[in-house]
DNA sequence: CCTAAACGATGTAATTTTGCATCTTTTTTG
DNA sequence: CAAAAAAGATGCAAAATTACATCGTTTAGG
């Protein structure tokens, strides 16, 4: 008996690594309600989904497809990571500026679903689990982005681009797929020059971790590829 | 007339850059209730906040001081940014993890507030105007952090440098302050060596941008500081 | 108060990363 | 379809960063 209160308070903190677990603590009425202020949106690969400094009138959820979330940094672009499907697209940043301080870009054909910010303010309001929910999503999705840009920020050029390499492969589900970016926007997300990321790649290429062939690639030691990331 | 909605629904999506403010929406009861359900505590400078692996039962208010938070990076540890006081510790990652997966240390006798996470799970689920305004909150201090790290990240030696002696120029409201940190410590806040960060010290000094002896610093050359954090 | 350990400074060598020049390949566009 | 533009490779020199060794100074603990 007691364990079971115990689990229960535990199951109260626990990871809400979802997105759409939060829409499961709405009421049908309130589901209703979301689907008819949203809109469906198609991107192709290359296309613009948000521009910083445009007026943040939805969330942005990507439903299929992959994009991701770049930020200015004095006048340069940096690339703040990847955003996989069935995610919410920079909602980290959207409640807070009225004026977004992002953009995202689509990496594949997407399809997108903008729900209106304001009648998600309006269900936090009257809907307290799911306003928790969300909470703790928004909590978890930080702690991810925190610790991603952190990892990459503290690795070598080996290491760094193993995780992009790694974090790739987990997007497709697969250790063969073709790279959504260019060599300049893969230096980008990891910080370091378009040069080093093609000599890091060549390099990976030579000591045969990978196959590549302009954006295919395979990985071909996964093992080896894990170790540089965790100690370069 | 049709201004002053205007104006309003403006003032509905501005930021909410302090944690104060979120106490605001809270009635007498419920912040009655907050007060009775915390703790506070002092630490000395040096002592440990928070430590990674433990539970979290409380969220953390940095009422008076000043901490850091890190994180751990494949083993070693890695600084994620200040915390000024009036802020909360870590908050953006409390609500996700049962266990935490941060650490902070005070860098200055601090003073702390421990608010129970359970009473603050009751005081979001029941009052959304609380809610919203600790959702927008979290949302601009994500935005804050990423944008911070992704900054120093993307900078050169000298550039990263020179923000984190104008961030601690703002910490202490002046240019002239003690260092609460050593030159390891900072060398992990920037992602650099602390032989970098020593060698770069000393040519600070050279060029006249700054007097330093030990841990006093005083900052000679704003202007040229700043421009060498935007251009580095 | 003294000793050992940690911190900080400096110089140098080794390593890493960048920037440039050049060339080939791929993509875009008229 | 051809020309132009952009992307990708490669090698090399320059620049930035780290790592190591050493030494003086400060700090912490007995």
């Amino acid at each position: 008996m007691a364990e079971s209160i115990y689990l229960k308070k535990e199951n109260k903190i626990s990871e809400i690594n979802s997105a759409e677990q939060c829409l499961l603590a709405l009421s049908d009425q309130e589901k209703e309600e979301v689907l008819k202020s949203s809109v469906e949106v198609d991107f192709q690969k290359g296309e613009t989904i948000i521009k910083k400094g445009f007026v943040a009138s939805s969330i942005i959820y990507l439903k299929q497809g992959l994009a991701k979330l770049d930020i200015e940094i004095d006048g340069k672009p940096a690339t703040v990571g990847l955003i996989p499907e069935k995610s919410f697209v920079g909602i980290i940043c959207t409640f807070a500026n009225r004026n977004l301080n992002f953009s995202s870009v689509a990496l594949e054909k997407s399809r997108v679903v903008l729900i209106d910010i304001q009648v998600l303010e309006k269900l936090i309001r009257q809907n307290g689990d799911f306003a928790f929910l969300l909470i703790k999503h928004m909590s978890w999705l930080t702690n991810q982005i925190v610790h991603h840009i952190t990892r990459y920020s503290h690795k070598n050029i080996d290491g760094s681009l193993s995780i992009l390499l790694l974090d790739f492969a987990a997007v497709y589900k697969s250790d063969i797929f073709t790279l959504p970016v260019k060599r300049k926007e893969m230096a980008n997300i990891i910080g370091y020059s378009k040069e080093s990321v093609i000599n890091t790649l060549s390099k990976f290429k030579r000591d045969g971790l990978i196959e590549m062939a302009g954006r295919e690639v395979k990985i071909l030691n996964r093992e080896m590829m894990q170790h540089i990331s965790d100690l370069g």
